[in-house]
DNA sequence: CCAGCAGCCTGTGCGC
DNA sequence: TGCGCACAGGCTGCTG
């Protein structure tokens, strides 16, 4: 499931790859899943891409955006005739050549024989295309709190802490409090920094506080590094999957020892959400 | 105001 | 083998 490091890594394929080009036509095979003036994008260009959160804004050189949130199985896959067998070649979980398909929701085509395609087979992420100035009051974009790795200091980090006595692992995984941390990396941060996932927000010591955004921002450095974690159906622009499910340290490894000490990975549910950690090595 | 949870979806993986 | 069902998940919107 696609966080900030997922998100980013598409981010960039996409910033390499699309910018300079001409969006031809749209095709719509799932009207819910594209909002807004559609037609507005039509003969514009691709100038830049942006990532905020686990959101992503494509802006175009005439004032509008296509703002995008792939939630789970959402997939952004630019994709044109000479890149083909590259792509290929790159592991690709999903196999390009037969792509298209029945999960392709909304095709943008581009100019040079490209396309831009969306593909979700669970069909919880949107595409919303809007005025570029309005992006940043969209709803998604607007509660978004600071970015690890981009603006958040620890004096903030310290203040949303200090705040609440919500379970730790909860508030990391508020958008609205710190943007783009999602179960996999909230899980893996608080294994690094040895701190409990119930444990209240309120109750970290300075150190503790200190200790577990070092870590955000060390296994989200990584995972970008990586290209990301591919454990579901995440793949980059190119349709290529990324590396960090390798490097999980306690996601999804219940029942299995512990990486440091060798105790068994336990797993509860917290907020309604599959929550791993090492009863010895975090308190 | 905030916490908790249903709903949105469908492929996967389990038990029988 | 094949069926049925719980489960996974981010975010919105509703309820208590």
């Amino acid at each position: 499931m696609p966080e900030l490091p997922e998100v980013e890594t598409i981010r960039i394929g996409l910033q390499k790859y699309l910018v300079g080009h001409i969006i031809k036509d749209i095709t719509i095979n799932l009207p819910k899943q594209l909002s807004g003036d559609t037609k507005a994008v039509i003969g514009a260009r691709v100038v830049v891409v942006k990532r905020f959160g686990k959101g992503l804004v494509i802006e175009l050189d005439n004032g509008y955006s296509i703002t995008a949130h792939v939630k789970m199985t959402g997939q952004l896959l630019y994709k044109e005739p000479y890149l083909s067998k590259q792509v290929i070649a790159g592991n690709a979980k999903v196999s390009m050549t037969s792509l298209p398909d029945k999960y392709t929701h909304v095709i943008f085509y581009l100019d040079k024989g490209a396309i831009l395609f969306y593909r979700d087979v669970r069909q919880f992420g949107w595409i919303k295309i809007v005025r570029s100035d309005l992006v940043a009051s969209q709803p998604y974009f607007k509660k978004l709190g600071p970015e690890p790795l981009r603006d958040l200091t620890f004096e903030q980090f310290q203040v949303i802490l200090q705040k609440r006595k919500t379970p730790i692992k909860q508030l990391l995984m508020d958008q609205s409090l710190i943007a783009g941390i999602g179960n996999i990396y909230a899980n893996d941060a608080l294994f690094v920094s040895r701190i409990h996932p119930q444990r209240p927000a309120n109750s970290l010591s300075e150190e503790e506080q200190k200790n577990l955004l070092h870590a955000i921002e060390q296994v989200l450095k990584k995972g970008i590094e990586v290209g990301g974690a591919s454990e579901w159906s995440y793949v980059d622009a190119l349709g290529k999957s990324g590396r960090y499910q390798n490097y999980f340290q306690v996601y999804r490894k219940h029942s299995q020892p512990c990486p440091r000490c060798g105790s068994e990975i336990q797993v509860i549910r917290l907020g309604g959400r599959g929550t791993f950690f090492c009863p010895k090595c975090q308190k």
